[in-house]
DNA sequence: CATTAAGTCTATAAAATTTGTAGGTTTTAT
DNA sequence: ATAAAACCTACAAATTTTATAGACTTAATG
């Protein structure tokens, strides 16, 4: 399950996206549009400028704005930025790779092929999936 | 990813699935092979067991077998019992649906329509996959 | 029929993770 | 100079996951 971080991402970066035209949005605006607390997005909106997908304007007037465009975000990178790997074992992941500790030899671990699998296929989607898609939807 | 719970009911599934010929086998034999705390292992056990996987015989010379066909064992079963959901959004899932607290209008949610293929996709392989996948990848 | 070895059950504790808060610092418009 | 906004670090609260404790039931066996 995508935790709420991840969720509140979607929602702020859906709604920069929505509001592209107007510049700078206040973290507050958005924190009152969604039921967010206004602390906790701060945090998650300065993780998503430091990936480099958001821009901002300090002090009065200041703000927050998409500098990438819609069809440049994949799902599957705000996802990893805020929930950590997108697969189910870590022995499987691509961008937080573990080995699993609790089995010996990987190589031989019946889930380890089932897992890589999912992971494609979940990858297919989430990566070919941009903020785009998600806009259009709305 | 997929709770220590999860992975521990596959280990202790492939370990019964290896040694179905013999019979009756102890909680405790299978948490030293894997490593496994005794305690923890017995509440999975027992889940497994009430979920009809697996029956068990009390007093001694006890201890828990499969009782059903590692290939009537999806994948998909043993997540959803020991982890919950497979869906990465509440609203979409099929066994644990709930509506996401966030969204005020599901059906027009962007994530909806791009998890809802997430989910086929990725249960097409856990409902397809079973038990004896994993134990012939062994 | 007493003993011992096993699973059953419920409750609780410990650890880890996620979610949220506090409060000061820096920047900028006016 | 002031006020409004993002920036930053640390901490606190809540939730979830992992693990433990201990009493109860059942069955085999000498």
């Amino acid at each position: 399950m995508l935790s709420k971080k991840t969720k509140y991402a979607f929602h702020a970066l859906t709604y920069l996206g929505k509001h592209k035209d107007k510049g700078a949005i206040l973290i507050q605006e958005i924190s009152e549009k969604h039921g967010i607390s206004h602390k906790f997005l701060e945090n998650i909106l300065l993780e998503l400028k430091k990936a480099g997908f958001l821009g901002s304007k300090k002090g009065k007037g200041g703000g927050y704005y998409l500098i990438k465009e819609p069809t440049e975000i994949p799902l599957s990178r705000i996802i990893r930025l805020l929930d950590g790997p997108i697969a189910l074992l870590p022995c499987v992941s691509l961008n937080y790779y573990e080995p699993c500790d609790e089995c010996e030899n990987q190589a031989q671990c019946g889930l380890n092929r089932v897992m890589i699998k999912v992971r494609d296929e979940t990858l297919k989607i989430l990566e070919m999936k941009t903020l785009k898609d998600i806009l259009e939807n709305e």
